[in-house]
DNA sequence: ATTGAACAAAATATCTGATTTTTGTCCAGT
DNA sequence: ACTGGACAAAAATCAGATATTTTGTTCAAT
């Protein structure tokens, strides 16, 4: 039976990534198997297949190898509770980029910007303002903007 | 009153933009005010504000100019029922991208590649598998990859 | 008062060649 | 049958030089 885990072959044929591959990241400690036979042969387990079944897939969508491996350092220094980012995380990538989502909010895995919803606001304000005379309009916008306030703006206006 | 729309000034105080940048954009159509008056001074309308404010929002966000043209470009590409991507759409921005969230799925403004979510699936399949034996869970795995079914697997294994 | 033009500084983007990383293929060892 | 090692091809990254874009500032004109 499989009770020492999963063989490289099976692993390969489950995940779709060649034996090199994965002797690669093995020797380059990209991801590692938990296991292994008596003899030193590796044995994968299923949260070690989940990770290499993710890491397939944003190198599908475009990631190189090195962006994953930064990304899952600067990860586990964003989140200490997050060891394993690749199996924990929920993650949205496109070539350049791999986004994390993370509660309410997203931020790129890499720098740990945060993502903005600009017009997601904006929205919300232009509703708002739908029938308002436009000086008032405006005072909807003065969140981040200078040092007016809405008496002047009125009697630059006026 | 303001019926003609608002002037630069205006614009200036409530974006938060400076008078050159408005010019510039001006200039290089950008966003260019759709009225004007008769000594030909700009007017900017409500949809105009809204769209300076996003580009605004954008470049706070760390978007560079250049990008935001390009990704103006080719939204209107993408997207041919939008004409007006800034006003339009729900935009997420970092630095180094702007993504669209379009009905149910994302994709970054300047190369129209979608965007996947590949732990979501993975945390619906491991929910699913838990309990299974590995063989069988090896199979929730079979997606993407070769051309090895069930039976194969499981005389591989057993 | 507000605008446009001109010049220069600052910020971005592009290009190119060098370096590093990643992968495929072949071969030998267990 | 499976693994690791060696070599070369392919892909990705980096560093520096160049070009382009964007913005601030100043000044003249309406």
């Amino acid at each position: 039976m499989n009770e020492a885990g999963f063989t490289s072959q099976q692993v390969m044929r489950i995940t779709g990534l060649s034996r090199r591959q994965l002797s690669y990241w093995r020797k380059t400690e990209l991801i590692t198997p938990q296991q292994h036979t008596p003899g030193g042969h590796a044995r994968y387990t299923f949260a070690d297949l989940l990770a290499l079944k993710t890491a397939k897939k944003l190198i599908d969508a475009g990631v190189s190898v090195q962006r994953i491996r930064k990304s899952i350092t600067s990860l586990i220094n964003f989140l200490p509770a997050c060891t394993a980012p690749l199996t924990e995380l929920s993650l949205v990538a496109t070539g350049d980029m791999i986004l994390v989502l993370h509660r309410e909010t997203a931020f790129e895995a890499l720098t740990g910007q945060e993502w903005i919803y600009p017009v997601a606001e904006l929205e919300r304000e232009a509703a708002q303002s739908r029938g308002i005379s436009e000086p008032e309009q405006a005072d909807l916008f003065m969140d981040s903007a200078a040092n007016t306030n809405s008496a002047s703006t009125k009697a630059a206006t006026g």
